[in-house]
Parts: structure tokens; C-alpha cells; sequence
DNA sequence: GCAGATTATGTCAGCCAATGACATTTGACA
DNA sequence: TGTCAAATGTCATTGGCTGACATAATCTGC
């Protein structure tokens, strides 16, 4: 869900996901004034709601942190659950985009669990601590009534273009074809019960990086098939 | 999720659906004149919604078109989006119920698809408008990216309990085997989709009743084997 | 029916998220 | 350097939501 920083109604360099675009050292100086001050509230609010929670904090106690005013981070995000999302917005790009590039002859399932793993891997090699703020934020965002409600929803949205994705590789018309949005949304609501599980395991080692998340993910997609299988007892 | 309306902490007569619950005729007057007030705010609540949308009414206007305080309104309510969905609680309710009651000879993925059959009908025969009142909430929700969060939210919730009862059905353990989780999950997902296709095509024909629903979330459920099926074009 | 305990409601004050309007500063560019 | 556009700040306001306390309604046992 690239979202615009620019304020004006100029045309935005589209289709970069934050993650690859640091690869554009410069972009004049008040592109970088802004991108750095979108990214202090990020790491700002961040920081705050690992503190002393999501609701709790307050908007002007982001600013403040930041030295903006209030109205600021406003033009910034849209709302407070946005700024708290924000890091996942990265990785969700970088997931879409993978997937976009995923070969033609992997089938739909086997291109969008590469996907997610590309994804986790790329967050890994991407230095800083974005894996373990993703980690962080996911376990948040379960726990937070507020917080969870606005990250389902850009899940659908998401799902949305999963579905556009699906139907252009298969070439198939999603107005008529069910199957891609079927699938979008079956993925989706997988890879949540995935976030779930591993938001409610007790897991200390949150910084060693995407592989437990990822076992924990494949382990839900393999369930897949024997949980729509009509007799559960009848089990391998 | 049976909301309580009860505001002591007294014991409320659990597991009871408000639908079924109508059996029951008078329970003291206290009772009696709460369920009305709460019955009228989500009525006006509803009425309001479809009018002006959701956004634009405030609390103050259904507060005052049913004549009590602001703050007797949020007496009932945790929040705005609440009453919007309140319609489709009794729904859940009973989906719940019926889920609880299929035969155990049935399979998960049968007893969900027939609960949610029995669920549509039984609201078609409840009376009143409630089939109407429902699908014209889907279409709000889905319209609407402040209710679409909260309904998504309580979906999930939902899946908690779904999750419960598929274990319980089985016998299985819920925090070893991950196949409830993942059919609630998917469930769950399929339901969501089949609510937007019906809510996006622009379906004028509100009134007669649940079958429409039901179709689309039959074609939904049937396109769950194809849509993980590995190769889409070899197609029967 | 009545007195006293419960419980629902109203009123009021206040916090915080969010938005529009307008002034001011600051980077861009000829 | 001066002009233009864009980013920020300030101010005022609305609306969702909550706590505290007073009032009014119902319930309970007698």
C-alpha cells in the first residue's frame, strides 16, 4: 500500500516500495527533510506504544517527541492506528511486489508462499532492525483491539490487489472467475492465524530473525489441505 | 457474542440468542424497558445510517431521536460502530447455536455450511424485516471502512469461538492441532468475500429474501477446492 | 402499600482524535 | 535574489468517549 508521502498533487515516483528505493541516495532536500521526518514519528510512535501501549499514548506526545506540531503528524497519517502500521506498510509493499515477480510457472499458492518467504527473507538482509520492529508490531497489533481492527482492514484491502495479481497471472477475469479472490482471501486469513500464534506464544526470541515466523507460517499453510479434508480422523 | 445489556454485575441468563430469546415473555419491567431503549437506538441507529451514512450521523442524533442522554446511549454501546452491528449479532448468535446443534456424523466444513444455511433461514422466518435489516448492514459495512474494521474485528472474535466448538466437535486439541484454527480462519475469509461480491453487485432485489445470500456464498464455498487446487487451467 | 437498597438515567466537565482555515516559514528554481 | 509552491504552525471547532456525581426509576422484603 505505497503510501504517498507528497502533499501536493504532483506525480509521485509510483511502484517503489520504501525498502528497495533506499537504493536513491538523494531527491533533494525536501524530499529527504520529509522522509526523515515521517520516519522520526514512525520510530517515534513505535518506541511510545512499546512503552506504555497503543492507547495510552497520545498523538501529541508523537509530535512532540518528534518536535512537530499536532497538525503535522495529521498530514502525515491519516489517523493514530496508521503511524503504528506504518512499519508493516513496508513489508506488505515488498510482498506484493515479490509476488509480482514470482515465475509464471509456479501455481498461485506456490508463488504467494514463496512470496511471503522472499518477503521475510529480503526484511532480514535489509539490515536496521526491521524484522524484529515487524515482529514487535504484529504482537502489538494482536493485542490491541483498535489496532487489530485497522490492520484487517488493510488486509482486505490488500487482498484486493492479491486478487488482481492472481487473475492477471492466470490469466483468468476475476469478475467471473471466483477463484482468485477465494484464494487472496483464504491466504490472508491463514497468514493471520499464523500472526496469531505466534503473537500468543510466549516468544522471547523475538530477535533471531524471520525464522521462527516463517516455520510458524508454513506450519499453518500445510494445514490447509487436511483441515477443508472432509474426515479429520482419517489422518496420515 | 451475546452482548450483555445487563450493566450490573449481576448473573444474566447466558448462552441465549436474542432471537430465540424472544420465547421468553416478560422478565420484570426493568428488563423489558431496557431491551426497548436498546432495541430503539439500534433501530433509529440503523435508520439513521442508511439515510445519511455512517459517518456523517453523530451519537447526539440517535441519542435524541430515541430521546435519552448521549451518555445512556454509550451506557449501551461501547462505541458508534457497535449499534451498527448490533443487527448482525443476532445473526452471529445464532450461527453459533447452530453450529453447536448439527449432527456430529457431519464433517466441519458440512456442519459450517449447513449452520450458516440454517442461520439464514431461520432469520427469513424469524419475521419481522431481520433478513432485510441484515443484508442492508452488509452493504453499509462493506461500503464503509470505519465498520468494515470493526466487523472484521468481531469476525475474528468469531473464529475464536468457531474454533472452540470445531475442536470440541472433533476432539481435538485446539493448541496442538491447527486445523480448527485454520478452517474458523478460512471460513471466515470465504464468508467476508461472499458479503462483498453480494454487497458490490448492485443487487436490487434486497427484499426477497436470503436466497441470493445464499447462493453467493455457495459459489464462494464450492470455488474453495478449485482456488487451491495447483494448476487452475486444468479445469473440468 | 411503604422504606430502603439497587439500578438506570441525566448532567456536567473534560480529554483526545481529527479537520478546516489561515498565516508563516522554507526549500525550489529561474 | 526574488518569486512561487509546498510544508509547517497556530487557532478554533466538532465529535467520540469517559469519569464523577446527583436524580429518578424499579425492585425487594415487609
Amino acid at each position: 500500500m505505497g503510501q504517498q508521502i507528497t502533499q501536493t498533487p504532483a506525480a509521485p515516483p509510483v511502484g517503489r516500495c520504501r525498502i528497495t528505493a533506499a537504493c536513491e541516495p538523494v531527491a533533494g532536500l525536501r524530499q529527504r527533510k520529509k522522509k526523515r521526518t515521517r520516519d522520526d514519528l514512525v520510530r517515534a510512535a513505535h518506541e511510545l506504544f512499546l512503552l506504555q501501549g497503543f492507547g495510552p499514548t497520545t498523538v501529541d506526545e508523537i509530535a512532540a517527541a518528534v518536535d512537530v506540531s499536532q497538525r503535522t503528524f495529521f498530514r502525515y497519517f491519516a489517523n493514530k492506528e496508521e503511524v503504528a502500521l506504518a512499519v508493516m506498510g513496508d513489508a506488505e509493499d515488498h510482498f506484493i511486489q515479490c509476488l509480482r515477480d514470482r515465475p509464471a510457472e509456479e501455481n498461485p499458492l506456490q508463488a504467494m508462499r514463496a512470496a511471503i518467504r522472499e518477503t521475510w527473507q529480503s526484511l532480514d538482509i535489509a539490515g536496521g532492525n526491521s524484522v524484529t520492529a515487524a515482529l514487535e508490531i504484529i504482537r502489538l497489533i494482536e493485542s490491541t483491539p483498535t489496532l487489530l481492527a485497522a490492520h484487517l482492514r488493510r488486509l482486505a484491502e490488500q487482498e484486493r490487489l492479491v486478487t488482481g495479481i492472481l487473475a492477471e497471472r492466470e490469466g483468468v477475469d476475476p469478475t467471473t472467475d471466483l477463484r482468485p479472490r477465494v484464494l487472496a482471501a483464504v491466504f490472508g486469513a491463514v497468514m493471520h492465524a499464523a500472526h496469531e500464534a505466534w503473537g500468543s506464544t510466549g516468544h522471547p526470541d523475538l530477535g533471531k530473525g524471520p525464522a521462527g515466523m516463517l516455520t510458524v507460517i508454513d506450519r499453518h499453510l500445510e494445514q490447509l489441505g487436511p483441515a477443508l479434508a472432509g474426515d479429520w480422523h482419517r489422518r496420515a
